[in-house]
DNA sequence: CGGGGTTGCGCAACCGATATTTCAAAGATT
DNA sequence: AATCTTTGAAATATCGGTTGCGCAACCCCG
């Protein structure tokens, strides 16, 4: 609309600086800055005011990035480093941090820290040192990267957060609860009369992998029964596969398992078949973190739902207060997790 | 190493500047410049470049991503515009653009332009506009996105690159060879003996959707048979479901399907089920685009594998250029696909 | 009518780099 | 010995913002 009465229309437009704003409203940059940021210390006159926010609108000014930053000491920039792209469960994670970023009026870029590409680690030192950030979103699934340690012993060097991974020693993790959803999904089991409970749980140097591995445990026992039925593999399909392959035939009494994550679940599924076992009417499966693909597999499949989403954004409000000076704090999602019911878990066999 | 050297080793360092790296090598910071970036005008003593070097070295200057930015007006950013990050296809284009962007000093950051979050289009504007990055990645499978439309009109008001789309219009696309990919689907179902083949498209108004009908349709002809059978449905696991629906009702006599998606095709494999066909033995199913997991459904789907990887380098390889100040021209990866037979494609049923 | 206190805004120094210009000292030339 | 070139490096302007301080003009008051 305002853009139509420059007469510039669409036209392959230069950009607008602060001078070129001084200049149409006839004032000097310092009072448009000020203007521009609200700065309580200026005195002006309203029409002032309105001459420079109207020159401003009508140039379609903005602050150029790079001048902003080097004057203010800030980018508002967060970097995101994440173990696995193609994870979906990432995936959702970043997007709730993305949004709630750009609400604050930050981007943030990306650095994927794999055990293919370990120079996920060197190159977030690189993007602090070039005072490319503000501070790191860290969910780096791999234990002890020397990134990790640096923070953990240095921790105000720089602004930073550990998302869904509770690092020893550290306030600054940002987590969902684990153990209470791995102790819901046990519950569900349990609800359905299944009493050998087994676990397929993650390797075991992985933080996230033990908490499941506690909340399923500690359940359990409540419940009174015997947490023993507990086989590791990779959070992934061949892990799942693998560790279901043996627990099945270690054993064969097991009812119900409870999966650590969806990759693994498919795998656990592709077990059971090969075991010979219909799910759910000879093993019930339900798993941690639900994906949209769950619905349509065969049988569909039992999740927990987690808060994935908020748990982006709760990571980056997390790290906007360390940003702005606050003294850091872990911060744990504690509910808004439920399980999705569908198609894969159903009572024990009666035998 | 040389960082125990200075004593200081993993204290909580201060970012070293300019000026302190000219100061401890007694030059000014104009020459320390001049070094390191090695600038063919500058005449100094070997003996003076290597005080220089190696004071840089000492102190682990790195220069200030937005001074330099300042001064050169070059950030050392990308952006990429990508319509959905929990879609692996998408992720593995990311990556590899994130790796060949590293390796070529650049960083990228992400925003998402889904249809849920219509912000991206003007979010994009705002990162150029406020100096933030200096090219685009636009990955969006959005039709008629303002932003679009905005590029093809003004296609030299910034760098830029249309990845995995054939924007009409437009000089910077860089895309795969869908239509081979198809006509490659096509001729492997074929092989096993099918001739009533259908074809589970997307949204029309989808570029991609498109290429793949074309593909389809021609080597169809090609072979004589009739492409016909055509069913639409949204890029999902819904869309699938639905498009699959329809088709198997209206033409119950299709012996194999070739699937845009993956996503589709687990809805297709839902469909089936629902209809009472047994993949393979009563239905074929092949779907562009290879994931992990489709090695693990039941039963394991046979797909055609994207160079999506090289996609992502191409992309920034081709916008690289563009900054560089060469002039715009498409790139298409004509090959490196190919089908990865598991076990949802059999022989057409007997009868 | 002159002095003190606002009001409203300009001046200029910085942030940390790059790039062009200037200049002192050393060596070559006559 | 006096001038002309080179060599090697220092000065300085600039990029586009932010920010502390200064300073007129204006107001009010005695």
């Amino acid at each position: 609309m305002s853009e139509t009465t420059t007469g510039a229309g669409n036209a392959p437009r230069v950009r607008a600086r602060l001078v070129d704003v001084a200049e149409l409203s006839g004032v000097t940059k310092s009072v448009v800055s000020r203007v521009l940021n609200n700065d309580p210390t200026l005195r002006a006159r309203p029409e002032t005011r309105e001459r420079v926010l109207e020159a401003a609108r009508e140039l379609g000014y903005r602050p150029h990035a790079g001048a902003r930053a080097l004057s203010v000491a800030r980018t508002g920039t967060f970097a995101f480093l994440i173990p696995d792209l193609t994870n979906s469960v990432y995936a959702v994670i970043l997007r709730g941090a993305i949004r709630r970023a750009r609400e604050l009026g930050y981007v943030v870029l990306i650095a994927e820290d794999a055990s293919h590409a370990p120079a996920g680690a060197e190159e977030y030192s690189e993007l602090v040192d070039a005072g490319r950030v503000d501070g790191l979103l860290v969910a780096s699934a791999r234990p002890e990267s020397p990134l990790v340690a640096a923070l953990v012993e240095h921790p105000d060097s720089v602004a930073h957060v550990f998302v869904n991974r509770e690092v020893p020693g550290s306030r600054r993790n940002v987590t969902v609860d684990i153990r209470g959803a791995s102790r819901l999904a046990v519950e569900y089991l349990a609800s359905f009369g299944h009493e050998r409970i087994g676990i397929i749980s993650g390797p075991p140097d992985l933080q996230p992998a033990v908490a499941r591995t506690e909340g399923f445990k500690s359940k359990m026992a409540d419940l009174g029964l015997a947490g023993d039925l507990v086989a590791a593999g990779d959070f992934d399909e061949q892990g799942g596969f693998e560790a279901a392959h043996e627990l099945l035939s270690r054993a064969p009494e097991v009812t119900a398992l409870y999966v650590s994550t969806f990759g693994q679940a498919v795998g656990v599924l592709a077990a059971a078949r090969e075991a010979g076992r219909v799910v759910p009417d000879d093993l019930s499966v339900i798993c941690y973190d639900d994906v949209p693909v769950a619905n349509y597999l065969n049988p569909a499949l039992t999740t927990v739902s987690m808060p994935l989403n908020a748990l982006g954004v709760a990571a980056v409000d997390a790290l906007m207060e360390q940003v702005g000076g606050a003294p850091a704090a872990s911060v744990a999602i504690e509910d808004h997790f439920a399980v999705v019911p569908r198609k894969s878990v159903a009572a024990p066999p009666a035998s």
